[in-house]
DNA sequence: TAAAATTAACTACAAATGTAGCTGCTCACA
DNA sequence: TGTGAGCAGCTACATTTGTAGTTAATTTTA
């Protein structure tokens, strides 16, 4: 178990987050439905795309209830522990850590606009009012 | 050339992120230096690091100067352009490119000091003031 | 100067990843 | 009920990554 209580800690590699997302989107669906979800974004074969969804399996990433001859797959981890997973890694690798680093980064690297900088600053102000409370 | 005028993207893997940070920090160094600066936090075989050296250079991420039987190395690509490329690839993979939704994620999911995010709120604060000069 | 220590170059090899092809079963439709 | 389309399972294969070992040249040191 990792510190945070998330228990998981599965590489999901950039094609596969491809064939998660969709599934997250849009709930269980069958290997089809992911391959017609993809078409317009990805130029993959379908054999690629069934090849990910095993190794999804295999990983623990994916489950599937069987239907007549086919499988309806759904996520088994959440989309938000994957983030928080590759969110961590992400942040040891790049920024050695330091959360205020990466904030400072995206918010100096991503043109944002002012009502995505207004929103921040409020959830900013929400999270130091918390602070505050529980002195 | 990419849209920001970065001209590489180079995909620099984990453990070569880690043979990195030694030189970005210090500067240009021999193999023997790396080696020093992570044993304290690697536990790899000298052999791991001259091969990831020497691969580091085949991407064109590091270079050399020749020293007798030494090679001085050093980066060819600034930590800065390499967490530029990485971000945004994380940023794509887990957040859809979606920037106010990473920094809300990582707000939430780091405890950020009292001051950590007072910091932060000046940043943005500095940001939209900018902004409101140049229109 | 002869032996010991360094160094870069080359080789190795398993696991992960990207990207498919082939095969045999099965289900729906003609 | 035969047949074609679709499906999961298995195989394939090049590339990247993690992690070394070996070798030959060279440099330092006793």
């Amino acid at each position: 178990m990792l510190e945070d209580g998330s228990m998981i800690d599965l590489q999901i590699s950039d094609a596969e987050w491809d064939i998660m997302k969709p599934i997250w989107a849009t709930g269980p669906c069958t290997a089809a439905d992911v391959i017609k979800a993809l078409r317009a974004t990805h130029d993959w074969n379908q054999s690629t795309i069934r090849t990910l969804l095993a190794r999804l399996v295999e990983k623990g990433a994916l489950a599937y209830d069987v239907d007549g001859s086919k499988y309806i797959y759904r996520a088994a981890i959440s989309r938000s522990q994957c983030v928080r997973v590759e969110g961590r890694s992400f942040l040891a690798k790049a920024f050695g850590g330091d959360v205020s680093a990466l904030l400072a980064h995206f918010v100096a690297d991503a043109s944002l606009s002012q009502k995505q900088i207004g929103d921040l600053r409020q959830l900013l102000e929400k999270k130091t009012i918390e602070k505050e409370k529980r002195k």
